[in-house]
DNA sequence: CTTGACCCTCCAGTGACTGGAAGTCCTATC
DNA sequence: GATAGGACTTCCAGTCACTGGAGGGTCAAG
């Protein structure tokens, strides 16, 4: 199968494909032309690194995970250690956005938006 | 003032304040021995923009923002539009952080983390 | 006169792609 | 057989907002 096709199947962009293969996440084989010919496992693992990479799981995540996925002796509780972390972190992030949200939201509401140049959003910029 | 002491006022690194001279947000005079020389309002300047990027906002949001700070002319809803529309990305952000929590929790919850290899997580990244 | 803190510039790297140039290969049509 | 187009290849550069480090100049204190 061509990387078009993949890319498809995969749901994912050429150029990204080409990427996962330069950065080792995957290895596929090459036909006489020099074309990628990929096989079912391929496109497998380029599924499953576009569902983990959508769930926001950084490259190196998704080179843990897929190794685990490889490895019939793991653990699950190695998987479920990656996905809390990733969980974790995710949030933190959504608490950080709340607090700018409350903050912007505020602003916002306080600032007339009209004409006149007085603006409570850039005298709360240099307050804060 | 140097650039040891604008960083400590303005709370940001020395390295931020250089980069922010050579993308043009700031333009600091200088000493005959070639050091940077801040006066009172480049570290304004560099507080404003410590709060703007805290808040988010891009570097070009930032740009467009101070230059509406220095305009005396400017009409507030210009700098409501910005706040605006970067608060709409924020809770759009929010909003799919939230579902990818959703989701991990969901997966975490279902992972029995223990030495076995059998776990829905790899098994829903394959198949979600 | 030396030490150490501070300053300078310039280059490279981060993460995860993405865009584009320049060239090769395949397929279909005339 | 010529040609047009599309798909494929590699390689280089750019994105965003810094950050790290090398290699060197400057300054104040002891």
């Amino acid at each position: 199968m061509n990387i078009g096709d993949v890319s498809k199947r995969a749901g994912l962009p050429a150029k990204t494909i080409r990427y996962y293969e330069d950065i080792g996440l995957i290895t596929p084989a090459r036909d006489t032309n020099g074309y990628r010919s990929f096989c079912d496992s391929d496109v497998h693992k380029l599924t499953f690194l576009g569902r983990a990479r959508t769930l926001g799981f950084t490259i190196e995540n998704c080179r843990d995970l897929l190794a685990l996925w490889d490895n019939q002796d793991r653990a699950s509780a190695d998987v479920r250690a990656i996905a809390q972390q990733h969980l974790a972190q995710i949030e933190s992030k959504i608490a950080d956005l709340q607090d700018i949200r409350h903050t912007l939201t505020h602003l916002v509401h306080e600032c007339a938006g009209d004409d006149r140049p007085d603006c409570p959003i850039l005298q709360r910029l240099e307050e804060l």
